[in-house]
DNA sequence: GCCGAAATTTGACACAAGTCAAATAACTAT
DNA sequence: ATAGTTATTTGACTTGTGTCAAATTTCGGC
Protein backbone atom coordinates (compact mmCIF):
# COMPACT_ATOMS: atom_id res chain seq x y z
CA UNK A 1 0.00 0.00 0.00
CA UNK A 2 1.25 3.58 -0.66
CA UNK A 3 2.50 4.55 2.28
CA UNK A 4 0.75 8.20 2.62
CA UNK A 5 -2.76 5.75 1.98
CA UNK A 6 -1.39 3.92 5.05
CA UNK A 7 -0.66 7.14 7.47
CA UNK A 8 -4.18 7.99 6.59
CA UNK A 9 -5.52 4.62 7.26
CA UNK A 10 -3.98 4.72 10.54
CA UNK A 11 -5.19 7.87 11.70
CA UNK A 12 -8.56 7.09 10.55
CA UNK A 13 -8.48 4.02 12.91
CA UNK A 14 -7.07 6.02 16.12
CA UNK A 15 -10.23 8.41 15.80
CA UNK A 16 -12.37 8.52 18.73
CA UNK A 17 -14.57 5.76 18.37
CA UNK A 18 -17.25 8.21 18.64
CA UNK A 19 -16.27 10.26 16.02
CA UNK A 20 -15.45 7.13 13.89
CA UNK A 21 -19.18 6.21 14.27
CA UNK A 22 -20.53 9.35 13.74
CA UNK A 23 -18.33 9.65 10.08
CA UNK A 24 -19.40 6.29 9.42
CA UNK A 25 -23.31 6.94 9.99
CA UNK A 26 -22.98 8.64 6.48
CA UNK A 27 -21.94 6.02 5.19
CA UNK A 28 -24.18 3.13 2.90
CA UNK A 29 -22.91 0.03 0.77
CA UNK A 30 -24.15 -0.40 -2.80
CA UNK A 31 -24.02 -2.91 -5.49
CA UNK A 32 -23.09 -2.59 -9.29
CA UNK A 33 -23.42 -4.84 -12.14
CA UNK A 34 -20.32 -4.38 -14.75
CA UNK A 35 -20.75 -1.52 -17.30
CA UNK A 36 -23.16 0.32 -14.90
CA UNK A 37 -22.68 4.02 -14.29
CA UNK A 38 -21.78 5.38 -10.53
CA UNK A 39 -21.48 8.96 -11.82
CA UNK A 40 -22.44 10.34 -15.40
CA UNK A 41 -21.96 13.76 -16.91
CA UNK A 42 -24.76 16.23 -15.97
CA UNK A 43 -25.13 15.06 -12.52
CA UNK A 44 -23.47 16.46 -8.97
CA UNK A 45 -21.24 14.15 -7.41
CA UNK A 46 -22.43 14.42 -3.88
CA UNK A 47 -20.51 11.45 -2.68
CA UNK A 48 -17.40 9.69 -2.30
CA UNK A 49 -17.09 5.96 -3.76
CA UNK A 50 -15.28 3.92 -1.98
CA UNK A 51 -14.54 0.79 -3.60
CA UNK A 52 -14.92 -2.63 -1.38
CA UNK A 53 -14.78 -5.33 -4.17
CA UNK A 54 -13.94 -5.21 -8.49
CA UNK A 55 -12.95 -2.69 -10.22
CA UNK A 56 -14.21 0.66 -11.69
CA UNK A 57 -12.74 3.67 -14.14
CA UNK A 58 -13.48 7.25 -14.68
CA UNK A 59 -13.71 8.57 -18.60
CA UNK A 60 -14.11 11.49 -20.02
CA UNK A 61 -15.51 11.47 -23.78
CA UNK A 62 -13.29 14.46 -26.23
CA UNK A 63 -14.35 13.91 -30.21
CA UNK A 64 -16.12 10.75 -30.13
CA UNK A 65 -12.74 9.22 -27.84
CA UNK A 66 -13.23 8.10 -24.58
CA UNK A 67 -10.51 9.10 -22.42
CA UNK A 68 -9.93 6.97 -19.05
CA UNK A 69 -8.30 8.93 -15.90
CA UNK A 70 -8.58 6.72 -13.50
CA UNK A 71 -8.71 2.76 -12.53
CA UNK A 72 -10.22 1.64 -9.12
CA UNK A 73 -9.46 -1.18 -7.08
CA UNK A 74 -10.21 -1.98 -3.30
CA UNK A 75 -9.99 0.92 -1.06
CA UNK A 76 -9.69 3.31 -4.15
CA UNK A 77 -11.91 6.51 -3.30
CA UNK A 78 -13.85 7.15 -6.31
CA UNK A 79 -14.80 10.89 -7.27
CA UNK A 80 -14.82 13.84 -9.61
CA UNK A 81 -13.56 16.05 -7.31
CA UNK A 82 -14.22 18.85 -9.66
CA UNK A 83 -18.11 18.17 -9.57
CA UNK A 84 -17.77 17.54 -5.77
CA UNK A 85 -16.39 20.37 -4.49
CA UNK A 86 -17.86 23.01 -7.04
CA UNK A 87 -21.15 21.14 -6.57
CA UNK A 88 -21.83 21.39 -10.62
CA UNK A 89 -22.48 18.97 -13.06
CA UNK A 90 -19.91 16.65 -13.41
CA UNK A 91 -18.32 16.13 -17.11
CA UNK A 92 -17.16 12.85 -16.04
CA UNK A 93 -18.13 8.87 -16.21
CA UNK A 94 -17.41 6.57 -13.80
CA UNK A 95 -18.16 3.21 -14.46
CA UNK A 96 -18.03 -0.26 -13.10
CA UNK A 97 -15.30 -2.75 -15.02
CA UNK A 98 -16.60 -5.97 -12.82
CA UNK A 99 -19.27 -6.86 -10.45
CA UNK A 100 -18.76 -3.87 -7.81
CA UNK A 101 -19.33 -3.03 -4.53
CA UNK A 102 -19.24 0.23 -2.82
CA UNK A 103 -19.44 2.20 0.37
CA UNK A 104 -20.83 5.59 -0.56
CA UNK A 105 -19.77 8.18 1.64
CA UNK A 106 -22.09 11.24 1.32
CA UNK A 107 -21.49 14.67 0.95
CA UNK A 108 -23.69 16.28 3.54
CA UNK A 109 -23.40 13.85 6.50
CA UNK A 110 -19.67 14.01 5.55
CA UNK A 111 -19.22 17.81 6.12
CA UNK A 112 -21.36 18.12 9.19
CA UNK A 113 -18.58 15.68 10.93
CA UNK A 114 -15.65 17.44 9.30
CA UNK A 115 -16.90 20.61 10.70
CA UNK A 116 -17.31 19.73 14.46
CA UNK A 117 -13.97 17.29 14.33
CA UNK A 118 -10.72 18.65 13.23
CA UNK A 119 -9.16 15.49 12.86
CA UNK A 120 -11.79 14.35 10.48
CA UNK A 121 -11.07 17.70 8.26
CA UNK A 122 -7.66 16.38 8.16
CA UNK A 123 -8.48 13.14 7.20
CA UNK A 124 -10.16 14.52 4.15
CA UNK A 125 -7.37 16.79 3.87
CA UNK A 126 -4.61 14.27 3.19
CA UNK A 127 -6.89 12.48 0.99
CA UNK A 128 -7.04 15.35 -1.40
CA UNK A 129 -3.37 16.03 -0.99
CA UNK A 130 -2.99 12.14 -1.79
CA UNK A 131 -4.71 12.80 -4.78
CA UNK A 132 -2.89 16.46 -5.89
CA UNK A 133 -0.18 14.37 -5.93
CA UNK A 134 -0.71 11.41 -7.32
CA UNK A 135 -2.26 13.43 -10.53
CA UNK A 136 0.74 15.38 -10.25
CA UNK A 137 2.88 12.56 -10.92
CA UNK A 138 0.80 11.49 -13.66
CA UNK A 139 1.29 14.53 -15.54
CA UNK A 140 4.97 13.98 -14.99
CA UNK A 141 4.85 10.61 -16.73
CA UNK A 142 3.08 12.34 -19.51
CA UNK A 143 5.34 15.21 -19.82
CA UNK A 144 8.26 13.01 -19.80
CA UNK A 145 7.79 9.26 -20.93
CA UNK A 146 6.55 8.03 -24.68
CA UNK A 147 3.65 5.30 -24.58
CA UNK A 148 6.08 2.36 -24.20
CA UNK A 149 7.45 3.62 -21.56
CA UNK A 150 3.66 4.52 -19.84
CA UNK A 151 2.80 0.87 -21.09
CA UNK A 152 5.66 -0.16 -19.27
CA UNK A 153 5.37 1.83 -16.01
CA UNK A 154 1.56 1.07 -15.64
CA UNK A 155 2.63 -2.46 -15.71
CA UNK A 156 5.21 -2.42 -12.98
CA UNK A 157 2.49 -0.52 -11.14
CA UNK A 158 -0.39 -2.53 -11.62
CA UNK A 159 0.19 -5.55 -13.47
CA UNK A 160 -3.34 -6.97 -11.93
CA UNK A 161 -4.74 -4.29 -14.76
CA UNK A 162 -2.44 -5.49 -18.00
CA UNK A 163 -4.88 -8.88 -17.52
CA UNK A 164 -8.26 -7.47 -16.37
CA UNK A 165 -8.86 -4.94 -18.46
CA UNK A 166 -9.07 -4.82 -22.17
CA UNK A 167 -6.56 -3.25 -24.57
CA UNK A 168 -9.04 -0.79 -25.71
CA UNK A 169 -9.49 0.25 -21.33
CA UNK A 170 -5.80 0.10 -21.10
CA UNK A 171 -5.26 2.12 -24.34
CA UNK A 172 -7.65 4.92 -23.32
CA UNK A 173 -6.16 4.85 -19.92
CA UNK A 174 -2.38 5.48 -21.60
CA UNK A 175 -3.84 7.85 -24.04
CA UNK A 176 -3.04 6.29 -27.11
CA UNK A 177 -4.76 4.65 -29.62
CA UNK A 178 -5.57 1.03 -28.95
CA UNK A 179 -3.51 0.16 -32.60
CA UNK A 180 -0.06 1.75 -31.13
CA UNK A 181 -0.85 -0.29 -27.97
CA UNK A 182 -1.32 -3.35 -29.80
CA UNK A 183 1.92 -3.09 -31.14
CA UNK A 184 3.86 -2.13 -27.93
CA UNK A 185 2.71 -4.88 -26.84
CA UNK A 186 3.44 -7.36 -30.17
CA UNK A 187 7.03 -5.76 -29.70
CA UNK A 188 7.19 -6.43 -25.70
CA UNK A 189 6.48 -9.97 -26.17
CA UNK A 190 8.60 -10.79 -29.09
CA UNK A 191 11.65 -8.36 -27.34
CA UNK B 1 -10.19 36.38 -10.31
CA UNK B 2 -10.72 32.36 -10.11
CA UNK B 3 -14.58 31.87 -8.22
CA UNK B 4 -12.30 29.17 -6.07
CA UNK B 5 -9.91 31.16 -5.23
CA UNK B 6 -12.62 33.87 -4.32
CA UNK B 7 -14.15 31.47 -1.97
CA UNK B 8 -11.18 31.14 0.25
CA UNK B 9 -9.99 34.41 0.54
CA UNK B 10 -13.71 35.47 1.64
CA UNK B 11 -13.54 32.56 4.25
CA UNK B 12 -10.26 33.62 5.22
CA UNK B 13 -11.37 37.35 5.23
CA UNK B 14 -14.20 36.28 7.46
CA UNK B 15 -12.30 34.34 10.22
CA UNK B 16 -12.35 35.42 13.93
CA UNK B 17 -9.97 38.27 14.15
CA UNK B 18 -7.65 36.23 16.87
CA UNK B 19 -7.59 32.98 15.05
CA UNK B 20 -6.31 35.43 11.89
CA UNK B 21 -3.42 37.07 13.54
CA UNK B 22 -2.76 33.60 15.33
CA UNK B 23 -2.80 32.13 11.66
CA UNK B 24 -0.43 35.50 10.48
CA UNK B 25 2.15 35.49 13.59
CA UNK B 26 3.62 32.35 11.14
CA UNK B 27 4.05 34.66 8.20
CA UNK B 28 7.10 36.43 7.19
CA UNK B 29 7.96 38.34 3.76
CA UNK B 30 10.81 37.78 2.18
CA UNK B 31 12.49 39.58 -1.33
CA UNK B 32 14.18 37.61 -4.44
CA UNK B 33 16.05 38.63 -7.15
CA UNK B 34 15.29 38.01 -10.02
CA UNK B 35 16.42 34.56 -11.12
CA UNK B 36 17.04 33.40 -7.49
CA UNK B 37 16.09 29.99 -6.27
CA UNK B 38 13.49 29.89 -3.54
CA UNK B 39 13.42 25.57 -3.66
CA UNK B 40 16.04 23.57 -5.00
CA UNK B 41 15.93 19.44 -4.99
CA UNK B 42 17.16 18.37 -1.94
CA UNK B 43 15.89 20.78 0.20
CA UNK B 44 12.63 19.71 2.24
CA UNK B 45 9.82 22.35 1.32
CA UNK B 46 8.89 23.54 4.88
CA UNK B 47 6.83 26.84 3.92
CA UNK B 48 3.82 27.61 1.28
CA UNK B 49 4.93 30.52 -0.57
CA UNK B 50 2.85 33.32 -0.99
CA UNK B 51 3.66 35.71 -4.19
CA UNK B 52 2.97 39.20 -2.99
CA UNK B 53 4.56 40.63 -6.33
CA UNK B 54 6.25 39.65 -9.27
CA UNK B 55 6.68 36.16 -10.93
CA UNK B 56 8.50 32.55 -10.41
CA UNK B 57 8.10 29.15 -11.82
CA UNK B 58 8.32 25.57 -10.55
CA UNK B 59 10.54 23.34 -12.82
CA UNK B 60 12.00 20.02 -13.20
CA UNK B 61 14.67 18.88 -14.94
CA UNK B 62 14.43 15.33 -17.17
CA UNK B 63 17.04 14.42 -18.91
CA UNK B 64 18.79 17.58 -19.24
CA UNK B 65 15.80 19.66 -20.53
CA UNK B 66 13.78 22.07 -18.07
CA UNK B 67 10.06 21.08 -17.63
CA UNK B 68 8.19 23.91 -16.47
CA UNK B 69 4.88 23.00 -14.36
CA UNK B 70 3.79 26.25 -12.67
CA UNK B 71 3.66 29.82 -13.18
CA UNK B 72 3.20 32.09 -10.25
CA UNK B 73 2.05 35.53 -10.25
CA UNK B 74 0.28 37.55 -7.44
CA UNK B 75 -1.29 35.98 -4.96
CA UNK B 76 -0.62 32.68 -6.10
CA UNK B 77 1.02 29.79 -3.20
CA UNK B 78 4.29 28.40 -4.69
CA UNK B 79 4.71 25.24 -3.02
CA UNK B 80 5.99 21.61 -3.61
CA UNK B 81 3.12 19.71 -2.74
CA UNK B 82 4.94 16.04 -2.48
CA UNK B 83 8.18 17.69 -0.41
CA UNK B 84 5.73 19.66 2.06
CA UNK B 85 2.98 16.49 2.83
CA UNK B 86 5.55 13.84 2.69
CA UNK B 87 8.43 15.43 4.74
CA UNK B 88 10.75 14.63 1.96
CA UNK B 89 13.56 16.36 0.00
CA UNK B 90 12.03 18.50 -3.08
CA UNK B 91 12.75 17.29 -6.87
CA UNK B 92 11.78 20.63 -7.75
CA UNK B 93 13.11 23.94 -8.67
CA UNK B 94 11.60 27.18 -7.52
CA UNK B 95 12.89 30.10 -9.01
CA UNK B 96 12.07 33.73 -9.07
CA UNK B 97 11.26 34.75 -12.79
CA UNK B 98 11.57 38.87 -11.82
CA UNK B 99 12.34 40.58 -8.90
CA UNK B 100 9.93 39.22 -6.14
CA UNK B 101 8.23 39.57 -2.97
CA UNK B 102 6.79 36.62 -1.18
CA UNK B 103 5.02 36.21 1.80
CA UNK B 104 6.57 32.83 3.76
CA UNK B 105 3.66 30.80 5.70
CA UNK B 106 5.59 28.38 7.77
CA UNK B 107 4.99 24.62 8.11
CA UNK B 108 4.85 24.23 11.78
CA UNK B 109 3.17 27.35 13.09
CA UNK B 110 0.58 27.32 10.36
CA UNK B 111 0.29 23.55 11.32
CA UNK B 112 -0.45 24.32 15.26
CA UNK B 113 -3.13 27.02 13.84
CA UNK B 114 -4.66 24.20 11.76
CA UNK B 115 -4.43 21.86 14.08
CA UNK B 116 -6.62 24.15 16.53
CA UNK B 117 -9.24 25.63 14.44
CA UNK B 118 -11.31 23.65 12.18
CA UNK B 119 -11.99 26.37 9.82
CA UNK B 120 -8.00 26.90 9.21
CA UNK B 121 -7.60 23.38 8.37
CA UNK B 122 -10.88 23.84 5.84
CA UNK B 123 -9.68 26.70 4.24
CA UNK B 124 -5.80 24.50 4.03
CA UNK B 125 -8.59 21.75 2.68
CA UNK B 126 -9.95 24.25 0.14
CA UNK B 127 -6.30 25.52 -0.84
CA UNK B 128 -5.44 21.50 -1.83
CA UNK B 129 -8.76 20.97 -3.41
CA UNK B 130 -7.90 23.87 -5.92
CA UNK B 131 -4.63 22.67 -6.89
CA UNK B 132 -5.97 19.37 -7.38
CA UNK B 133 -8.61 19.98 -9.97
CA UNK B 134 -5.89 22.73 -11.57
CA UNK B 135 -3.62 19.95 -12.04
CA UNK B 136 -6.53 17.84 -13.21
CA UNK B 137 -7.25 20.23 -15.93
CA UNK B 138 -3.57 20.89 -16.88
CA UNK B 139 -3.54 17.10 -17.68
CA UNK B 140 -6.36 17.02 -19.47
CA UNK B 141 -5.25 19.84 -21.89
CA UNK B 142 -2.10 17.84 -22.63
CA UNK B 143 -4.59 14.63 -23.40
CA UNK B 144 -6.92 16.49 -25.68
CA UNK B 145 -4.92 19.48 -27.22
CA UNK B 146 -2.06 19.65 -29.59
CA UNK B 147 0.82 22.37 -29.03
CA UNK B 148 -1.10 25.08 -30.80
CA UNK B 149 -3.92 24.49 -29.15
CA UNK B 150 -2.24 24.44 -25.61
CA UNK B 151 -0.19 27.82 -26.83
CA UNK B 152 -3.62 29.37 -27.72
CA UNK B 153 -5.24 27.93 -24.52
CA UNK B 154 -2.49 30.05 -22.68
CA UNK B 155 -2.38 32.80 -24.61
CA UNK B 156 -6.30 33.21 -23.69
CA UNK B 157 -6.08 32.29 -19.69
CA UNK B 158 -2.80 34.35 -19.18
CA UNK B 159 -2.04 36.44 -21.74
CA UNK B 160 0.62 38.69 -19.49
CA UNK B 161 2.64 35.71 -19.51
CA UNK B 162 3.02 36.10 -23.36
CA UNK B 163 4.42 38.97 -22.80
CA UNK B 164 6.72 38.54 -19.92
CA UNK B 165 8.44 35.38 -20.37
CA UNK B 166 10.69 34.29 -23.00
CA UNK B 167 10.16 31.74 -25.46
CA UNK B 168 12.21 29.45 -23.82
CA UNK B 169 10.22 29.40 -20.72
CA UNK B 170 6.78 29.06 -22.43
CA UNK B 171 8.25 26.43 -24.30
CA UNK B 172 9.16 24.52 -21.76
CA UNK B 173 5.98 25.25 -19.71
CA UNK B 174 3.78 23.86 -23.17
CA UNK B 175 6.02 21.20 -23.00
CA UNK B 176 7.21 21.55 -26.86
CA UNK B 177 10.60 22.47 -27.79
CA UNK B 178 11.30 26.06 -28.68
CA UNK B 179 11.73 25.64 -32.35
CA UNK B 180 8.26 24.23 -32.54
CA UNK B 181 6.84 26.91 -30.37
CA UNK B 182 8.85 29.47 -32.48
CA UNK B 183 6.72 27.84 -35.70
CA UNK B 184 3.54 28.06 -33.63
CA UNK B 185 4.44 31.72 -33.26
CA UNK B 186 5.44 32.79 -36.49
CA UNK B 187 1.94 30.66 -38.10
CA UNK B 188 -0.05 32.54 -36.02
CA UNK B 189 0.84 36.11 -36.75
CA UNK B 190 0.52 35.13 -40.08
CA UNK B 191 -2.61 33.41 -40.26
C1' DG C 1 26.21 53.61 -31.39
C1' DC C 2 28.87 49.16 -31.54
C1' DC C 3 30.27 44.53 -30.24
C1' DG C 4 29.63 40.09 -28.46
C1' DA C 5 26.49 36.99 -26.30
C1' DA C 6 22.12 35.17 -25.93
C1' DA C 7 17.60 34.38 -27.71
C1' DT C 8 14.83 33.42 -31.55
C1' DT C 9 13.81 31.98 -36.12
C1' DT C 10 14.26 29.11 -40.16
C1' DG C 11 15.53 24.87 -42.73
C1' DA C 12 16.22 19.88 -43.50
C1' DC C 13 15.40 15.64 -41.90
C1' DA C 14 13.91 11.70 -38.63
C1' DC C 15 10.67 9.32 -35.92
C1' DA C 16 6.70 8.39 -32.77
C1' DA C 17 2.19 7.86 -33.05
C1' DG C 18 -2.37 8.67 -35.41
C1' DT C 19 -5.75 7.20 -39.04
C1' DC C 20 -8.06 4.24 -42.09
C1' DA C 21 -8.64 -0.28 -43.79
C1' DA C 22 -8.34 -5.10 -43.84
C1' DA C 23 -7.31 -9.51 -41.69
C1' DT C 24 -7.42 -12.43 -37.88
C1' DA C 25 -8.67 -13.98 -33.31
C1' DA C 26 -11.70 -14.34 -29.40
C1' DC C 27 -15.95 -14.48 -27.50
C1' DT C 28 -21.53 -15.26 -27.29
C1' DA C 29 -25.56 -17.21 -27.93
C1' DT C 30 -28.31 -20.34 -30.16
C1' DA D 1 -20.38 -26.94 -33.29
C1' DT D 2 -21.57 -22.67 -35.90
C1' DA D 3 -22.66 -18.14 -37.18
C1' DG D 4 -22.34 -13.57 -35.86
C1' DT D 5 -20.39 -10.12 -33.23
C1' DT D 6 -16.68 -7.86 -31.00
C1' DA D 7 -11.84 -7.30 -29.89
C1' DT D 8 -7.23 -7.37 -31.44
C1' DT D 9 -3.58 -7.38 -34.70
C1' DT D 10 -1.25 -6.05 -38.88
C1' DG D 11 -0.29 -3.04 -42.94
C1' DA D 12 0.19 1.31 -45.50
C1' DC D 13 0.34 5.93 -45.21
C1' DT D 14 0.16 10.73 -42.98
C1' DT D 15 1.29 14.13 -39.69
C1' DG D 16 2.91 16.58 -35.58
C1' DT D 17 6.83 17.40 -33.21
C1' DG D 18 11.76 16.59 -32.05
C1' DT D 19 16.70 17.22 -33.28
C1' DC D 20 20.62 19.32 -35.19
C1' DA D 21 22.54 23.09 -37.68
C1' DA D 22 22.69 27.53 -39.48
C1' DA D 23 20.97 32.20 -39.98
C1' DT D 24 19.07 36.10 -37.92
C1' DT D 25 17.41 39.12 -34.41
C1' DT D 26 17.54 41.13 -29.86
C1' DC D 27 19.79 42.79 -25.88
C1' DG D 28 23.26 44.34 -22.33
C1' DG D 29 27.59 46.57 -21.43
C1' DC D 30 31.05 49.67 -22.72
Amino acid sequence: MNPYIKRIKDLSNRLNPEVRAEMESGFADKKFSKGAYLLQPGQICTSHLLIKEGAARKFYKHNEKEITTELYFHDDVAVSLDSYIMRKPADVYIQALTELEVTIIDYSQFYKVKKKYVDVMMLDKMFIEYYAVWFEQKLKEFQTMDASQRYLSLFEKEPKVIQLLSVTTIASYLNVSLETLSRIRSKIVAG
